[in-house]
DNA sequence: AAATTATTGCAAATCATTTGCAATAAAAGT
DNA sequence: ACTTTTATTGCAAATGATTTGCAATAATTT
């Protein structure tokens, strides 16, 4: 259960030479522990505080490498304000969706059957492949309805 | 037909004191002709060529006053490379939704009822108030399958 | 035509992210 | 353990899209 990241991403730098380093640990241990999906300087922040030395440049490429092997994903959530800083997902990118509230900012994450409908009623009208779906939900969650 | 974006951001310069000046309305017009979804740079690169001396920073300040109005609406699509640049769409933002050839780069616009309910019964479990709904899907058009 | 002020062009600032490079430290070889 | 190899890091500078301050310009009003 914890330490799933983690236990994949050793896995894949032993079969190709790479290192597990502290500096990746902890990365990959605060995409765990940070539930929601936090941006690089949330990540950087959080991991700041048992590392002092981490830098900014080791967090992206760090994420970077996560987010090719497929192990993680990255995600623009389009805020009000913000549109430009990617948000990270320890979970992979095809198997959720989003929802989140314009006012609190809070994520959920939620599935319906009928998104692998919509894909494949697009499909079959268009002749298209489709590989991913990406259905992001904006609204207010029920507390913030007031 | 023609003009229809230009006539309602005609109008609500009229109601508010605004200017129709030339290099809106050169801007109003590539987003028509443009029909695909243009980035800033490209709007820019196209009414550049009529006008020699329009700035970026027009063109920019042009389409976030028409997005705040509601007549268009930015979009970032997640392509490989640059996940970074807005895409700027002369529809408005609730009633379409897009697939994206990863290959070939070209937009299909596309509805489907099933997402007005993916909408609801998200709704319905969560009592969250859905104000809008983004579908994007990604794979290959007919032509890059091979 | 003169006055008013919304809008523009220009240059500089922002801000998230990336990159080059020399210093550091895993892992491998001895 | 000691040395070598080289993957990885920290740092500082670069990038690139977008934004902003401000003086100059041009629509509109008087
Ligand atoms: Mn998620
Ligand atoms: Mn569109
Ligand atoms: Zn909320
Ligand atoms: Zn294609």
């Amino acid at each position: 259960m914890m330490g799933a990241l983690l236990d994949e991403a050793t896995e894949i730098l032993r079969s190709r030479g790479g290192r597990m380093t502290s500096q990746r640990k902890r990365i990959l241990e605060s995409l765990e522990l940070l539930g929601s999906h936090p941006s690089a300087d949330e990540i950087f922040a959080f991991v700041s505080q048992s590392d002092p030395t981490l830098n900014l440049s080791t967090v992206y490429r760090t994420l970077r490498w996560l987010e090719q092997e497929g192990l993680i994903s990255a995600r623009h959530f389009h805020f009000d304000e913000d549109r430009r800083t990617d948000r990270f997902d320890a979970a992979s990118p095809i198997d959720h969706h989003h929802f989140i509230c314009t006012e609190c900012k809070s994520v959920i994450e939620f599935d319906n059957r009928l998104i692998g409908e919509v894909k494949n009623q697009f499909s079959r009208q268009t002749n298209c492949w489709v590989q991913s779906v990406s259905v992001v939900l904006y609204g207010l969650c029920p507390n913030c309805q007031k």
